[in-house]
DNA sequence: GGTAGACCTGGACGC
DNA sequence: GCGTCCAGGTCTACC
């Protein structure tokens, strides 16, 4: 049997307009294992699997602008396709932009709206349960020991955490309540009663989509909108705490309104970019923190 | 449909 | 040190 080199470097060609740093810190996730950028090399590093069990360090630089993507350790041309799918997903290569971007110049000039995400819906659900009521340093911690303890690194897969007891997710990985509901959604996963595969078709309507979010337990209306934006539909507002602050804050609402009220008055104010609101809110959120973003661990 | 209280965790803060 | 509050919510029971 060959055995795969120690190194190897896959080239991606992706649309025109994706500025690498951008897509990957434009959005939280990218710190929460097992994301990580190094903002000294320029690089997004992440860990994806080819199958259930093949785990695969990959460092990501934009050197021109083709990808150049290193995998440890080196892939065969099977691996090295089940690398560029996932990339895909994260990076969000199949997506076009051009309709936002013209009617948002900000974001035009910024390069802004590849939002990076997960390599799996799965993964994607899973992190959002574990950002929900919580401060940020929790959500990071949560996240390192789900790879430590069920992922063997990489994020635990549906198998992986179906096989497990909820008190031990909750004693080993510190995520409280939360251990219940990632237990139960992993063996309705892999068990076949969840199907991830039903919301990734790209014709889906967020609604539809937003109404069978709802059916998981765990997920509330925030993030069921958060996960409907990580799988293409901006048309929905996750609208919370963080929200309010930000449009109190700066477009000088005064706070004594009720948050129904408020709410209804962020849903009017991005009516105008739609159906890409959540994009134009976020932009403004990620234009307000600035280097920040990358720079902190608090959001 | 709206509201109140419980729910895990860990850091910040006041005493 | 210790108690309390809070963080990018959700669920359940009750009205």
């Amino acid at each position: 049997m060959r055995m795969p080199r120690d190194v190897s470097v896959l080239r991606i060609t992706p649309p025109a307009d994706l500025v690498l740093k951008t897509a990957v810190c434009s959005y939280g996730y990218f710190k929460l294992a097992p994301n990580r950028w190094d903002e000294a090399s320029q690089a997004y590093h992440t860990i994806v699997r080819s199958g259930d069990e093949q785990l695969i360090n990959v460092a990501v630089t934009q050197p021109s602008q083709a990808l150049r993507v290193t995998c440890r350790p080196g892939v065969w041309r099977t691996d090295a396709v089940n690398v560029r799918r996932q990339l895909s997903r994260i990076l969000r290569l199949d997506e076009d932009f051009s309709a936002f971007h013209k009617r948002h110049a900000g974001a035009k000039r910024a390069g802004f709206g590849r939002l990076i995400r997960s390599a799996t819906l799965f993964e994607d659900i899973v992190k959002t349960m574990t950002v929900c009521n919580v401060a940020w340093a929790n959500s990071v911690r949560m996240n390192e020991l789900l790879c430590e303890h069920f992922g063997d690194g990489g994020f635990p897969t549906p198998s992986q955490l179906a096989g497990s007891r909820a008190d031990a997710v909750k004693r080993k990985c510190k995520v409280g309540y939360r251990a219940a509901w990632i237990v139960r959604l992993a063996r309705d996963v892999a068990a076949g009663k969840f199907d991830v595969a039903w919301f990734e078709d790209t014709q889906r309507d967020g609604d539809e989509s937003f109404d069978r979010l709802r059916i998981i337990h765990g997920v509330g209306p925030y993030a069921a909108n958060n996960i409907c934006m990580l799988l293409g539909h901006y048309d929905r507002l996750a609208i919370d705490t963080e929200t309010y602050r930000h449009f109190k804050q700066v477009h000088q609402v005064d706070t004594a309104g009720r948050d129904a009220q408020l709410h209804r008055r962020i849903e009017r104010h991005y009516e105008k970019y739609r159906p890409y609101q959540y994009l134009a809110y976020w932009y403004e959120l990620w234009h307000g923190y600035g280097d920040r973003f990358v720079a902190e661990d608090t959001r």
